[in-house]
DNA sequence: TATTGTTATACTCTATAACTATA
DNA sequence: TATAGTTATAGAGTATAACAATA
């Protein structure tokens, strides 16, 4: 919602949260998704279809399983996801040629004009973020080292 | 579940995300979730529980109001939570002093102690992540930049 | 009138198990 | 026997609206 009208209230004091990264890794996404919302929810985009769309246009013919180990998703968690990306005429489902129990995923025509559309509100978003850093280097050394930390 | 069982396939190319804070914020957030349920879950306790404990124990005698506002949650969420962590005898419901209407929070006396536990187990998995990092320096600059991301 | 705690509700995400058709 | 897609389901988490008691 990106509100401004309640703010948190400085004169709490968040202890042993403000050192955490993981406190403030949530407070950080919370931030980024609410903006991405109120960005994208005209279009009917949430960030993890979005996630979705990015993988097939990047990796036209992948099947959902291979998109949801991509993403970490469970392979359920995607029947609903395309099948609402493909009545938005954005994604469709192709037989697979090799075995006959899988799709393969494509972008329409469409989806792909779609996805430039949206690619252009996250980057700019992106970048007005990342305009709150000294500068390149210090936003390669952030995606750097937040990929340190996705790792398990 | 912290499961390296299933690996991210790494000929997937994820084109956009690769450069999207948004996306990696996640990423980090979520396996820092994950960690802190296999930590934590044994002790019946989630991230936003231990964020509520967390504000309760430096800020005694605050409302369930000035909790969620502080954690940017809503009001209604924290009935069922503070009720949850009353019958765990960690968190106790006081009448306020000045307002009849609200109830102010305090750490029960087994709270204090189940508190150190819980932190115990969480500062310890912050610093093996931490150790992932060159030094403090780039600890102290990566919670600075987090904070600064947090800010809508 | 406005606010606190509460309830009811609903919607999204996520996780699991089981089914079918294929492999 | 194992896997892909699917379905059903259940549990979190989150957001909104409304109500009673109190301010």
């Amino acid at each position: 919602m990106a509100d401004d009208t309640k703010k948190t209230d400085p004169s709490v004091d968040f202890g042993i949260l403000n050192s955490l990264m993981g406190y403030r890794l949530r407070r950080a996404q919370m931030n980024f998704f609410s903006k991405f919302s109120d960005l994208c929810s005209d279009l009917g985009i949430s960030p993890g279809l979005f996630a979705i769309i990015a993988i097939v246009e990047r990796n036209p013919g992948l099947t959902q399983t291979a998109v949801a180990q991509a993403l970490g998703n469970d392979r359920s968690a995607m029947v609903a996801a395309v099948d609402k990306l493909e009545q938005m005429d954005i994604i469709e489902r192709r037989p697979a040629k090799n075995d006959r129990r899988s799709y393969a995923l494509f972008m329409t025509k469409h989806g792909q004009t779609f996805f430039k559309t949206l690619s252009t509100r996250v980057m700019e978003h992106e970048q007005s973020m990342a305009a709150r850093l000294k500068d390149d280097k210090e936003l390669d050394w952030l995606l750097k080292t937040l990929d340190i930390l996705s790792k398990n």
